[in-house]
DNA sequence: TTTGATTTACGAAGTCCTTCGTATATACTT
DNA sequence: AAGTATATACGAAGGACTTCGTAAATCAAA
């Protein structure tokens, strides 16, 4: 039975968790490689944070190659919640509401977002 | 003219603004008060954590007299609109309407802020 | 087969964050 | 005045996070 008392992934583990879901599984030389698009970091910091991850239970392995394959064990969606949570918790007196109220008023929305958010609260209003 | 380029504060440290935006300047011994109805925390780890935030341009203090005031350098709003940024580029992809979609969808929400809510998107679509 | 490349494992350094003990100075109380 | 309480300053310990060097094993190429 895996315990699902998973902690919250740092900066780093976030960025690995990124490549991870996006490719599906894969090996360090890959998330590696991915990670190099955008910044220099070394083989062996990718691979000893993953290890780490594995370790916390973030991630999982097949070691049956020499090349391991790790996979996400987190779901991004329960991810992005727990982060969100996390943020409407420790910033906004626990107030989701507020959050979504200063996101709203403070990033530039398309039309085409704007109907979706609206389309999203008429269901939330006939649920009450 | 001062360099607003302040760091993102630490979970400890928003702890501490929070009192400070509650209650204005204030003494060591009054956080230290506050956040003790918490959680349990030493005087002098509070005082310690306060002074790194003068350090750091977080805080600002009046030493005049034997007890310094200490009072937030940083305004409440600004703060809530950098972690939001921060967690919407660390975790949705850039995208802060993806971040909303996800926090209107998963806490439960009044029929007043939804209201409040929908009001805000006809302004917006009115400033299109 | 020998050489070079790739991969994992291990450990350690450096930084940041949190926590607290101790020393020193100042104010208050009796 | 002596002793107690309160405040600041300083340093250091412990943990978490990031980074990387090096060693050992495995695979590929010359």
């Amino acid at each position: 039975m895996a315990n699902k008392n998973l902690p919250r992934p740092t900066e780093g583990e976030l960025e690995i968790l990124q490549v991870l879901w996006a490719l599906g599984p894969a090996s360090v030389r890959q998330v590696n490689d991915a990670l190099s698009a955008n910044r220099s970091v070394g083989y062996t910091t990718t691979l000893k944070l993953m290890q780490i991850m594995v370790d916390k239970g973030l991630l999982a392995r097949d070691t049956s190659e020499r090349t391991h394959i790790y996979r996400a064990v987190v779901a991004e969606r329960d991810t992005r919640q727990n982060l969100l949570q996390n943020l409407v918790d420790q910033a906004f007196g626990g107030s989701a509401m507020d959050l979504v109220i200063q996101a709203l008023g403070s990033h530039r929305a398309t039309p085409e977002e704007l109907e979706e958010i609206k389309a999203l609260i008429e269901r939330l209003e006939k649920d009450e």
